[in-house]
DNA sequence: GCCAACGTTGGC
DNA sequence: GCCAACGTTGGC
């Protein structure tokens, strides 16, 4: 059982409308360390904080669990998503016109929502938290949207959350 | 394989 | 809205 923090930007997709969807396809990932994670590290059951990221102010709102395997995220391959990957389309037209394997670049899990904690836990307060500073998220230039945490990091953000 | 140029992320 | 930091692309 592992640990994660997975960024959203507030108002694009936030933890209410999680809770309102009960589960969702986090699609739209396109860098390969984020990608990686989900594809290769990630198990149902994985606990996830939920960070809000580009908010006012940004930081962690609730808790997510992974609850799927990975498997291929469409949208990188339909020209109407805004995260289309025209080399995503390319390498699938290919496969289908050779009949070969089409094997995806970009690979997703769903994630459901699990709670959404009395209080937002702000950059701010895990910055300046010696237990927490060492965080992936609180490093300068982090861009990473999804990134493991240690379980002494989650519960304690859990702790403090919900104190 | 280097690295400049570019597009994007995300804090502020 | 600005801009620093980052990841990716593509020319050479």
């Amino acid at each position: 059982m592992r640990y994660w923090l997975i960024k959203s930007e507030g108002d694009c997709y936030s933890i209410d409308q999680l809770k309102k969807d009960r589960k969702t396809p986090w699609s739209g990932v396109r860098n390969f360390q984020a990608r990686n994670f989900m594809r290769d590290a990630m198990s149902v059951g994985d606990l996830a904080l939920f960070y809000h990221s580009n908010a006012s102010p940004s930081g962690v709102v609730g808790v997510a669990r992974v609850c799927s395997t990975p498997y291929e995220d469409v949208t990188a391959r339909d020209k109407n998503d805004e995260h289309y990957d025209p080399r995503s389309y390319k390498l699938y037209e290919e496969a289908r016109k050779n009949k070969t394997e089409f094997v995806p670049v970009w690979m997703l899990v769903d994630f459901e929502f699990v709670k959404k904690y009395p209080r937002m836990v702000s950059l701010h307060e895990l910055k300046n938290d010696p237990v927490l500073k060492d965080m992936v998220v609180c490093q300068k230039g982090s861009r990473l949207s999804i990134q493991p945490v240690t379980k002494q990091e989650f519960l304690y953000i859990e702790k403090i959350a919900t104190k």
